[in-house]
DNA sequence: TCATAAAATTTACGCGCGTAAAAATTATGT
DNA sequence: ACATAATTTTTACGCGCGTAAATTTTATGA
């Protein structure tokens, strides 16, 4: 490693003897140069630490390599999750991720949008807010950047969806809920953020009618994303109501069912489906606590390595076909059932 | 809104009627324009929508308005609640933040450091992995950026460091557990990632011997930022070989405390501080979740908005005084007792 | 009102790299 | 070895803006 300060892309074709052009042919896309100029440049890069100038590479390219993901809420271990594992795909992939957060708000939504759109990436990656989103703010962006939504769809916007099957996730955990005891009621709050849940409602109210009950729904009153705090304060006036007309409540979602638990543990009820229980919790999400819960959770679990692989493959193909699809992607996957203490 | 599409900063100056070197100006600092000339620019920009080209600006600026924020894993919500707290404080004080998380790796941590370098940032608030740190990395990024260090002190690094006062948090909590039960046993990793922890173990002993009582460190095995399940499996084995010599356990950290109430729970054992229970733990961080365990979690409580805000402002008085303080300087919090049912 | 300071304008250059076009070189297959 | 294709080199321009210097305009105050 030679001390030589390179200060430019000049500077370094001179030492790596090979002309201008070429040396930022060969950063643009290493493959697109003989191999033995390839070796030449990387036997340079070995010598002489030189990487170019980022801003002056994006200032005259009319897209860059930078890819954003933009989430809800990213104090959610479910998104900080899902982040992380997209952002390593993003890495692998060659290109530079920008993870940016809404933190809840529809005008950092908007803000993470703008600031993503004077970035110039190749593409985005955006779980929306959901019912807060600005949509015509969002629709507008996804006609200038390609855009693949995940998590969170929004009808006919981003020219690709991946996400999880809600219906899948209800069905199977109804289903083992039925079969091993009493039907489950339905907890959710009354104005949920997200389109998932309105899904997932409705799926309980299909998959219990396929079982002949009468489905049980129980609104909790709240807003925001402090899930674990509506699912508590929720839990306690549900039970005070007597919502509750069977021993299962089965979550709309894991944090409120962590809320849920604690409402359950502060009023000195045992949850579990043992006989010695009162109460028997199920969820959906397996968020990455709810294996640490007490009792653990019995859950619907994401694949998330599917859903993070997927939504980068399916941005790249839409990067590589310029940008557009020529009919809309959905992709949904299946959630396959944990079964812990809880339920 | 006119929907004439302005390309660059000379036409937008031209629509404005001022100069371009002046509207230069105006971005760069508004204030640092007359009034009414800023008024005159402020006006077109209400007409046209126009922002200027982030690349071209950072090209031949020697400082952006860049800042950078790195956590060593942002999906504990630990440090995803500081990250949105510092994040939103950035932008108030017209900065524009990246945040990156080093995913536990120290490839991730340089990596970062690495690419944060290119972007040319004002400064940089860096919560270092700690042991798993490439020392020399840090100190030469530190050399080049002004950086300050938070949450995990490395000795030298850094113009300054911003954290919490571990002694203070163990202290508070040690206290009392003693004047409200028995002696705490002192739970943590065998080797922790975190120099934060060795600090806490440290005053755990010497707060034991001020008490007049014999230390007893539990270490469990384990690697990574698994907490959760480290605590989880450690509290089995130590329970099973009979480590505690007490009922009272004091956790390095919440999230290994959240996996040593999952292991109580397992095994029958009940958690808090009434007659009828088994076992009392406590712990440090008060963690986001710490209020939804089962029982709730006696901790020691950091104060996110002061660690974030001092944070942030000691960066940009870094920033202000040209990147150096004549000392490095240091500022711990001391911690709150949060008394919930577990202890 | 006039001297002076403060701000804006004009002019001009440079940043580091992308990229196009034409010429020169190198590789490939027969 | 030669025609052809594939790369590389040379040359040159432009991107959008920062910024310096000299000049002109505008504000301020006694």
């Amino acid at each position: 490693m030679s001390d030589r300060k390179i200060r430019n892309m000049e500077e370094f074709a001179a030492v790596s003897g090979i002309s201008r052009p070429t040396v930022s042919k060969y950063f643009n896309d290493p493959d697109s140069v003989r191999q033995t100029t390839r070796a030449r440049i990387e036997a340079a890069l070995e010598q002489y630490d030189y990487r170019p100038n980022v801003f002056a590479i994006n200032q005259n390219r009319r897209l860059t390599k930078n890819l954003g993901i933009v989430v809800p809420y990213l104090a959610d271990p479910f998104f900080a999750e899902i982040a992380r594992n997209i952002e390593n795909l993003c890495i692998e992939a060659g290109f530079r991720p920008i993870l940016l957060s809404s933190h809840g708000e529809q005008s950092q939504e908007i803000d993470n949008l703008d600031s993503l759109r004077s970035l110039k990436p190749a593409g985005v990656l955006l779980a929306p807010l959901g019912r807060a989103s600005d949509r015509s703010a969002i629709e507008r962006f996804c006609e200038d950047v390609p855009t693949v939504l995940f998590d969170s769809n929004i009808e006919g916007m981003g020219e690709a969806f991946v996400g999880s099957d809600n219906a899948s996730f209800v069905n199977q955990t109804v289903d083992y809920l039925m079969r091993s005891g009493e039907p489950p009621c339905f907890l959710e709050m009354r104005t949920p953020a997200n389109p998932n849940a309105n899904k997932r409602r409705l799926a309980y109210i299909e998959a219990m009618k396929r079982h002949g009950q009468d489905p049980v729904v129980v609104g909790m009153e709240g807003d925001g994303w402090a899930f674990e705090e509506i699912g508590r304060q929720g839990t306690h006036a549900a039970i005070a109501a007597g919502d509750f007309t069977t021993n299962t409540i089965l979550c709309s979602n894991d944090r409120l069912a962590i809320g849920a638990l604690s409402a359950c543990y502060e009023r000195g009820l045992k949850v579990g489906r043992g006989s010695d229980c009162d109460l028997r919790v199920a969820s959906h999400d397996d968020h990455p606590f709810s294996r640490f819960t007490c009792p653990a959770l019995t859950t619907a679990a994401h694949d998330y390595t599917a859903v993070a692989g997927r939504s980068v493959e399916t941005l790249l193909e839409l990067i590589e076909s310029g940008g557009r699809f020529s009919s809309r992607q959905e992709t949904l996957f299946p959630a396959h059932l944990v079964v812990r203490a809880s339920a």
